[in-house]
RNA sequence: GGGCGCAUAGCUCAGCGGGAGAGCACUCGGUUUACACCCGAGCGGUCGCAGGUUCAAGUCCUGCUGCGCCCA
């Protein structure tokens, strides 16, 4: 088979991807007695569309299933999305607001069926951009978290938490969003440091009180001091009059407030305020609501009606007309929460909502990890895991939005509260009512381990494939997704976690190790690359940074040289090829040390990348083999054997290298596998290499390793004397038990003729021979130097040769000093083990010896 | 304020007790018939600072400085 000069990844990508479709390789069989090794994706939104972050996390896991797959397992990458309750019903509430349309005047049930609609028409984007990226994901088990089946589990398990009350409604402060008009949890809310204003306002005569958001004062219903602060300790219960409104107010005593701060009173707002409100449930305080949902002031009096940055500025106007603003500080930096959503600045809101009693089940999910259950990757995030869950707050579940499942609560007519199961009838008639809220998306994408598997039914799967073997995911999502999983799971799934290990990846960044944002420009989008350097390249830029639980940063430059790697598989493989590599039969069993060398060389390779993808190093992985194909193979093997090929050894090493490569990079790999080996078939589907220690061979190595100092060597003499590449120079070559042949090709050496007069020597100190059997025996090998004498045609770069000798006796030096340094430290000969003694000494004499060798070829230069 | 992490070649990162490494960038040379998406050679680092442990410290401990992230 002949192959084009270059790899050209476009037209392979698609036909190989609808081959591995077509022919079921995808498909996971619950019914196989293989071992499983299975992973759900973490579900990206139906809005959402492949960014570089998915990219990345695709590629660890599909590299994971690759190779699991490869090994025997019955594998499963399980796809599917979830509904994104909020930027679901945004995304299509902007498009009815196009057509002039509210999702009011539609009502409920006609906007539910445009979500669906337009899910249909433009939704789950990301699923097609996710063939072009190579994800060998099991598209018959594709899921929704919106699917009949999901909903039923989300029903299931809301009933079983709510009969173990676990589920409860309440009327707490939550995270309000003014713009999406719904509750948040606390992990859809983003802290950051904004400017805002510190104003300190006179309440009464020995009263002050600073505030960042003055206009809450109108719903103050205390002031509060600490108990010990001894300047207001006659105040404790005495009441003031709160300014513009006329309202007395109590002063109380609460030992959360902290009398170092400001003047040591605060202000107590409980309708506005997390910690407002526990000071107010502890003292009795009323709470008065001053906002409406949309952050609009509420109260009668001058202020209503205004937004809530109106009414901040006006009402301290208000107060300074009255004598009472004492200071005021612009800018002053604090923290502010903001939608996740939509970036509005949340608003603390006592409101009515359903929660989770995270108790128990943060307890449970702690303890899974503490126990070593789940085992998270790199083990230095744990601490962030558990940082989460040991300090979780009750989470609130319920969302004022129409795209979601719907509480299963119904409310009668007198007061009655029914929760519904999914096999049981709601109450009917009169008077019987739906709680009109919907579950936040997390709740269901919590079961995705389970759910996805069948849950709650029996099923083939569940049995199979529960527990997932490996979570892949962004650090980011350890607390907002991970331990939610945890927590459900194990609750679900009798204390049976949903995954044994949680291998975290960090997030993609730009080559300067800065965030990628649009307004900075610096985003890639992962399909341009695919587009212009192929998924195997895209995929391997982003693998090759993957050190477990760190950023990757990547840059365009560096994609190229992926693809540049991909090239040269590509050009290994059509040399091979036009030397009639194959794989047929068995190895030789007569072969060259160079052969053996290779072999032995893969061998280490296996075993190396079978480590490191057992420890989720996929940089590593792709380093090990980078340097294996790149620098073993084409540098030195295809080199060395192109005088005397063996074209079932090189197949051999080219077919196993793809083996190796094809979970990195599938598209290329199986492309010329299928060349190599004239399959009709995939290396997907090819057995896994396995470390076999017969094919190891020490001597074989140290044979070559000396080759190569010796040629590099001579190379380096020949570049620094200016000769050119091509030029053959005549030589002699003393020492070299093997290779001599070898190292006279590969540094263009011509045999010493007639009239051969050496201008230099080039001396390879103390290298590792191998002794022919007549001379010493099987396997004997003695240190030998080898001199290569060079015969320039009478010219030599005289400074450039001295400089040459020059810097390595400065090394030489060097080394002299270091070693004597320690050998003659008696502490370091009687502690130190004796083989680095031992190997100290030989560097010693290596090192004096090269001094003798150079001084004397510096002397003999002439200036 | 609490917690976690990071400081190694111009850039991005490996190395985490015994000879300072990689990729890219840079310099020089190249019609070596697989590949210029290439080949050969080279330059480049008191491993953030200060102490300590050890025969031995980028590597372990403490403190400092500077960054980053998460949570409040």
């Amino acid at each position: 088979m002949e192959l084009a000069a270059a790899y050209q990844p476009g037209e392979v990508e698609h036909r190989r991807y609808e081959q591995w479709v077509s022919s079921g390789y995808f498909d996971a069989d619950a019914k196989s007695d293989r071992p499983p090794f299975s992973i759900v994706i973490p579900p990206p939104n139906v809005t959402g569309s492949l960014h570089v972050g998915h990219a990345l996390d695709h590629t660890i896991q599909d590299a994971l299933v690759r190779r699991k797959r490869m090994q025997g397992f019955e594998t499963l990458w399980l796809p599917g999305m979830d509904h994104a309750g909020i930027a679901t019903q945004n995304v299509v509430e902007r498009k009815l607001a196009s057509e002039g349309l509210s999702r009011h005047d539609l009502g409920r049930e006609k906007f539910v069926e445009r979500v669906w609609q337009w899910k249909a028409e433009s939704g789950g984007t990301i699923l097609g951009q996710m063939r072009r990226l190579g994800d060998s994901v099991d598209w018959s088990r594709e899921r929704f978290t919106m699917d009949d089946g999901l909903s039923r589990a989300v029903q299931t398990i809301f009933k079983r938490l709510y009969d173990d009350q676990l589920i409860y409604r309440a009327e707490r402060i939550i995270n309000w969003c003014p713009r999406c008009l719904t509750a948040l949890s606390d992990i859809e809310v983003e802290h950051s440091d904004d400017d805002g204003e510190l104003v300190s306002i006179r309440y009464s005569d020995e009263i002050v009180v600073a505030t960042t958001r003055a206009e809450t004062m109108l719903g103050d219903t205390a002031v509060a001091v600490h108990p010990d602060d001894e300047r207001y300790k006659h105040l404790v219960g005495t009441e003031i009059e709160l300014p513009l409104t006329g309202r007395r107010i109590p002063i109380v005593a609460d030992s959360h407030v902290d009398p170092a701060f400001g003047t040591g009173c605060v202000k107590v707002t409980p309708a506005h305020d997390p910690n407002d409100f526990e000071i107010g449930q502890r003292h009795n305080l009323p709470s008065i609501a001053i906002m409406d949902e949309r952050a609009i002031i509420t109260v009668h009096g001058p202020f209503l009606g205004l937004d809530r940055y109106e009414a901040r500025p006006a009402v301290v106007a208000a107060l300074r007309a009255q004598g009472l603003i004492v200071a005021e500080k612009r800018p002053y930096v604090h923290a502010v929460g903001h939608c996740s959503r939509c970036k509005t600045t949340v608003e603390p809101r006592l409101s009515l909502q359903w929660f989770v009693n995270t108790g128990p089940l943060a307890k449970a999910a702690g303890d899974a990890v503490r126990d070593g259950r789940v085992r998270i990757e790199p083990e230095s995030l744990a601490p962030r895991y558990f940082a989460w869950v040991d300090n979780m707050h009750d989470w609130c579940i319920s969302r004022q939005l129409w795209w979601g499942h719907r509480i299963p609560v119904w409310y009668g007519p007198d007061g009655q509260v029914v929760c519904v199961g999914p096999d049981e009838q709601p109450p009917s008639g009169e008077g019987w009512k739906q709680d009109e809220d919907v579950l936040d998306t997390w709740f269901s994408s919590a079961l995705w381990p389970f759910s996805t598997l069948g849950w709650p039914d029996p099923h083939d799967d569940l049995i199979k494939f529960y527990p997932t073997s490996v979570l892949v995911t962004g650090y980011d999502i350890l607390f907002f997704w991970v331990a939610r999983m945890m927590m459900f799971g194990l609750y679900a799934m009798n204390s049976k976690q949903p995954f044994n290990v949680v291998a975290l990846h960090g997030m993609v960044r730009d080559q300067y190790g800065k965030k990628m944002s649009k307004s900075f420009g610096n985003v890639v989008d992962p399909l341009d690359w695919i587009e212009r350097f192929g998924a195997d390249a895209t995929r391997f830029t982003l693998a090759k940074g993957a050190n477990p639980g760190a950023d990757v940063p990547v840059s365009e430059e560096w994609c190229q040289g992926s693809r540049n790697f991909c090239n040269k598989l590509w050009n290994a493989t059509r040399f091979a090829l036009m030397n009639g590599a194959h794989v047929e039969g068995s190895l030789p069993t007569e072969l060259s040390t160079v052969d053996r060398w290779i072999l032995s060389r893969l061998q280490h390779t296996i075993a190396e990348v079978d480590e490191q993808f057992e420890a989720f190093e996929l940089a590593k992985v792709c380093d090990t083999l980078f340097h294996f194909a790149w620098d073993d193979v084409c540098d030195w093997y295809i080199e060395l054997s192109k005088s005397t090929p063996n074209p079932r050894v090189l197949g051999h090493v080219l077919d196993q290298l793809l083996r190796l490569l094809h979970p990195i990079i599938p598209f290329v790999t199986d492309e010329l596998w299928c060349a190599l080996t004239r399959s009709e078939g995939s290396v997907m589907v090819a057995e896994w290499p396995s470390f076999d220690q017969s094919l190891v061979d020490d001597a074989a190595e140290a044979s070559v390793e000396l080759l190569q100092r010796v040629v590099t060597e001579v190379r380096r003499f020949r570049s620094d004397q200016g000769l050119k590449p091509g030029q053959r120079v005549a030589a002699t070559v003393e020492g070299m038990v093997e290779h001599e042949v070898l190292v006279r090709s590969l540094a263009r050496l011509d045999v010493a003729g007639e009239g051969f007069a050496a201008t230099a020597t080039v001396t390879i100190a103390g290298g590792v021979v191998a002794l022919p059997p007549q001379a010493g025996g099987p396997g004997a090998r003695q240190r030998m130097d080898i001199t290569v004498a060079l015969d320039t045609r009478g010219s030599i770069d005289v400074a450039a040769e001295r400089a040459r000798l020059t810097k390595d006796r400065a090394a030489a030096d060097k080394e002299i000093t270091q070693a004597q340094a320690k050998l003659g430290n008696e502490g370091f000969l009687a502690k130190a083990p004796e083989e680095i003694v031992a190997k100290l000494r030989d560097r010693l004499a290596v090192a004096e010896a090269d001094i003798v060798r150079i001084d004397d070829a510096l002397a003999r230069l002439k200036p």
